[in-house]
RNA sequence: GCCUCCGUAGCUCAAUGGAUAGAGCCGCGCUCUUCUAAGGCGUUGAUGUGGGUUCGAUUCCUACCGGAGGCACCA
């Protein structure tokens, strides 16, 4: 419906004489002002010379013909705004089409045949998934779900960093407790941290870590070595092991399902190959030992790529990152979703990329997102102030059990309002995170959300063989003019990678539902059976859009 | 110092250059004999400051004030 009034706005355009304009088509906030409303006469009227509601007018007019009876009215408003207010027939259908469709109400084409890779959550072995790591997953889910609601084939891609100094500082501190068999990613996280302390304070140990840090590459470079890597890579092992393990658990719980984990394990070998061609080739450039890229040729800045002792940074990890993923999924686009901290860093390594292999380049995106901070300022694992996934879950489990006694429900509540907290906002802001506070299960909430689904496919429970009242409304309800536009929202949260919108969609269309319940008896009433496809409609459309945003839907609550 | 992002109600967040800037939390009323009250109905309250562009600016430009992040061997 909505590019029908799209192509006759833009055919009344072309008939006043103003072809190609840009004009917005957009769901008014208003519901007096229609369903739908265009500023396309006062877009145009500048350029033809006219008053803009003397052309709003010859629009309307033009805009009536062509859409004929699927419209009540046309009508000028405002400075020069055209209202359109669908007929009543076609709000019916389209409430008819959202109930009949189910699964498939709301799927778009945008991205039909595509092959997508994104890229999220890239948490590390060795330090523990805390709550940035959740809203990354969160962000990253939600992305690749609408991605692939529009048609195209995604895959879900991890990077974990299990080489580097935060290893070594993790590995040394393991040693130095004389551990050998880790069992728990706390035990390990706490062995990072002590690591890290000593590695800043005390010389000596700065020395043994470094030197751990070289003997992991090493080895890891060198399959001989790594056989027979003696104590430290087996520590390594079971570390990495563990770490991975606790990940799972986390996963799971929210919900997603990795196809491909890349290593820097893995990365590290071949990026440092890319980055020694490329810099056969004059792409880097050595400097003081280093192999860098000046940045400052495309106005960014200098990044190290191999450090002065031979180790590759993540920088180099990431340019055989890129290769990887290409060998082991072609792909039409890669998406990195990262925190934005990570914003300059990003711009320096894509233009490395495209110097270095122009193709694979050209269709990597970065997608930063805010980071997830404390009343007391940023979380850092290195000083130990973090909030781990894996705690925050079960804080909001704890809180939601209150008034679900079934396990499964208390943690699909919880995971709900999380994610919702999460996706609620635009993705490129920062969340200042309070425990308790950020965190409701009331009002403008996941909860909210999987409350009125609940109650919704309660009713259609009660569905029968024996038919309800079959009298109509004399108007189509409110809520039925909110369900008409879920394809259009969800098309453009996908296009413009923003889940939020599909989230302030859902949650008006949530209240739309809870006051429509609250005002009308479904079950047994006169309007029986127009009733349940309204329920079925705004059921399956909720079910959809929550599906998009990675939020759980509980059977009951 | 340079670059990027952000300043909206007491708090946490919305708002495709558009119409009277929306929600929720908190506060105060009302509302379960009804398909689940995690609900519904009502009520108070805001665009950091100064210029500019535009028919129209929370949105774009500019200066300032305030906050966050980044800027060579961390990730």
């Amino acid at each position: 419906m909505e590019e029908r009034i799209r192509d006759a706005v833009g055919e009344a355009l072309a008939a006043a004489g103003a072809a190609g304009a840009a004009f917005t088509l957009e769901r008014p906030t208003e519901a007096a002002h229609g369903d739908y409303a265009t500023n396309a006469a006062m877009v145009a009227a500048k350029a033809l010379g006219k008053n803009p509601r003397e052309l709003a007018e010859e629009l309307a007019t033009k805009m009536k013909e062509l859409l004929g009876d699927a419209v009540e009215k046309v009508e000028v408003a405002g400075p020069g705004f055209i209202n359109i207010t669908l007929a009543a027939g076609e709000v019916v259908a389209s409430t008819a089409e959202a109930a009949a469709k189910g699964e498939d109400w709301g799927k778009g084409k945008a991205e039909a045949g595509k092959r997508v890779m994104i890229e999220y959550t890239q948490p590390n072995p060795f330090k523990e998934m805390h709550i940035g790591h959740v809203m990354g997953n969160t962000i990253g889910e939600s992305v690749a779900r609408l991605t692939q609601n529009e048609g195209a084939t995604i895959v879900r891609a991890n990077y974990q960093g299990d080489v580097g100094p935060h290893v070594a500082k993790a590995l040394w501190g393991l040693q130095k407790a004389g551990i050998t068999e880790p069992t728990t990613a706390t035990e390990i996280s706490e062995a990072y941290v002590a690591g890290n302390r000593a590695y800043e304070d005390d010389p000596e140990a700065k020395g043994e870590i470094d030197a751990i840090n070289r003997a992991v590459y090493q080895a890891l470079g060198d399959p001989l070595t790594l056989t027979e890597g003696g104590a430290l890579m087996e520590l390594w092992r079971k570390g990495r092991d563990v770490s991975l393990a606790a990940f799972e658990e986390v996963y799971k719980v929210l919900g997603t399902k990795f196809d491909y984990y890349f290593f820097e394990s893995e990365t590290a070998p071949i990026g440092l190959k890319v980055v020694r061609d490329g810099l056969a080739r004059g792409v880097f450039e050595e400097s003081e030992g280093a192999v860098v890229y000046k940045g400052e040729k495309r106005g960014l800045h200098t990044r190290v790529f191999i450090t002065s002792q031979g180790t590759p940074t993540y920088e180099a990890k990431d340019m055989g990152l890129a290769f990887l993923k290409e060998e082991r999924w072609p792909s039409d686009k890669s998406v990195v979703t990262t925190a934005q901290e990570q914003a300059s860093y990003f711009a320096v390594i894509l233009e490395a990329l495209k110097e270095l292999a122009p193709l694979l380049g050209g269709k990597t995106q970065h997608v930063p997102y805010g980071f997830m901070k404390l009343t007391t300022g940023k979380m850092s694992s290195r000083e130990g102030n973090v909030i781990t996934a894996a705690s925050l879950i079960e804080d909001v489990v704890k809180r939601a059990s209150e008034k679900n006694a079934d396990p499964l429900i208390a943690e699909q509540v919880a995971v709900g309002a999380i994610k919702y907290m999460i996706l609620r906002q635009a993705p490129g802001a920062d969340i200042v995170f309070e425990p308790e506070k950020s965190l409701s299960l009331e009002g403008d909430s996941g909860p909210y959300l999987q409350y009125a689904l609940v109650r919704a496919v309660k009713i259609l429970s009660y569905e029968s063989e024996e038919a309800g009242g079959k009298e109509e409304p004399q108007e189509p309800y409110a809520i039925e003019r909110l369900i008409l536009h879920y394809p259009e929202v969800a098309a453009r949260a996908a296009k413009l990678l923003v889940p939020n919108i599909l989230t302030s969609y859902l949650t008006e269309l949530a209240g739309a539902w809870n006051s429509f319940y609250a005002s009308e008896q479904v079950l047994g009433s006169p309007e029986e059976e127009y009733k349940m496809r309204v329920a079925r409609a705004f059921a399956n459309t909720m079910a959809n859009g929550l599906a998009l945003l990675g939020i759980p839907a509980p059977e009951r609550m």
